[in-house]
DNA sequence: TAGATTGTTAATCGATTAACAATC
DNA sequence: TAGATTGTTAATCGATTAACAATC
């Protein structure tokens, strides 16, 4: 891994898959497994499997396979993980109220440690543990959190301005949930997760009654 | 388009983002769009967008660009989305009432007809309108409601089988917002949405302070 | 007509999969 | 040792982008 090396996206989701399957085989007890185990658990091809692992160094025992608590630590490292990663919520409708209580974010090390709105009648109010606070405070606020991961929650015509906000204060990886392309400036990363975005492709693969399987 | 084909799966998820483009376009009040206009809007490439297109058909004029109006309906008629599309939505947690009560489901054409979770304290209620069924009897309900598609909001022990009665009602086109790889006969399609994959990916790409840009 | 923009072909790029020597 | 499984190279596959003739 050189320096400034960055892997491929598709590699980086498919590490995150592989951890969440981990921590699966770390709670059964399992203590050894090969490419195949992974590929069967997270439904990627074992060659795929030790090409992504295999990026970022030899993890694994010819012959043996991959230690399953070492691994999970390597990949924890590599994404960053292996601290709690604190995160800003933008938006404290039924989605971000919903994401504030996900538990699996718990889980997997991610800890939401602030939630802004610009309604007057939510600020000051609490969603599972954590107060609102003003969008307009939010640069500010994170100058003592210092959180580097911010989730976008608002309706589409204030994501934009959300995120130019979200980067003023120092937030430059976003996930996004409004259905609108963000035009950021250079080395900000956006992912989006367009909920009728997925369901229009599935719709799309509708079958008609009459078509075979 | 012959008669099996099936299009490239990130030419669909650019469709949907055109047809959300398109809509914008629409009420904007503008008539007719270059491929570069859906690029600078949409953030895809203009030769991805005229190849995307050209698939289904030339929908464009040469030298003028497209008609609006005309483009959306193809599209929308494309992803089967110019009726309404219903939605059976199974888990009435956190999650899924959020999901139930999403505006932008209604706007692009999308129903949630029926609500079910297992939880008997929640049998019975109403979210947004829709009272929560027993899961017990999805695959009964749908026979009248014949919805063909299904979102799993439930914890990830119970995904799998959630996704198996969805399979059995004849829903063979699943979102699924649990962390987990479904195994399900041939010919289902499964759309994953993994909020913790997606925030992993975005904590990889954190800079350490020192980084340059 | 001159300018603009499509539809499509060809070139490029990148990701996935198969195969196998190395080796535990 | 014999069997299993890695790490890696080479082959395949598919997706993106550039370029341009056709043409409105």
């Amino acid at each position: 891994m050189p320096d400034g090396y960055k892997a491929p996206v598709p590699t980086l989701e498919r590490l995150a898959t592989y951890l969440t399957v981990l921590t699966g085989f770390k709670s059964k007890g399992v203590d050894t497994v090969s490419s195949i185990d992974i590929e069967q658990h997270a439904g990627v091809n074992a060659a795929q499997v030790r090409k992504d692992l295999s990026l970022f160094g030899g993890f694994g025992k010819t012959g043996v396979g991959y230690n399953v608590t070492a691994l999970h630590e390597h990949i924890s490292k590599i994404l960053k993980l292996e601290h709690t990663q604190r995160v800003l919520l933008v938006g404290a409708g039924n989605l971000g109220s919903a994401l504030a209580g996900y538990p699996a974010l718990r889980t997997e090390n991610f800890k939401i440690v602030a939630v802004f709105d610009n309604n007057p009648r939510k600020i000051g109010a609490e969603i599972w543990g954590i107060s609102i606070k003003d969008i307009a405070s939010l640069v500010d606020e994170n100058r003592s959190l210092g959180a580097k991961i911010g989730i976008i929650a608002v309706p589409a015509s204030w994501a934009q301005q959300t995120a130019e906000r979200l980067v003023e204060a120092g937030v430059l990886n976003i996930l996004n949930f409004a259905p609108v392309v963000l035009r950021l400036p250079e080395g900000v990363t956006v992912r989006n997760v367009d909920f009728v975005q997925e369901l229009a492709v599935l719709s799309y693969h509708i079958r008609s009654e009459s078509e075979p399987g």
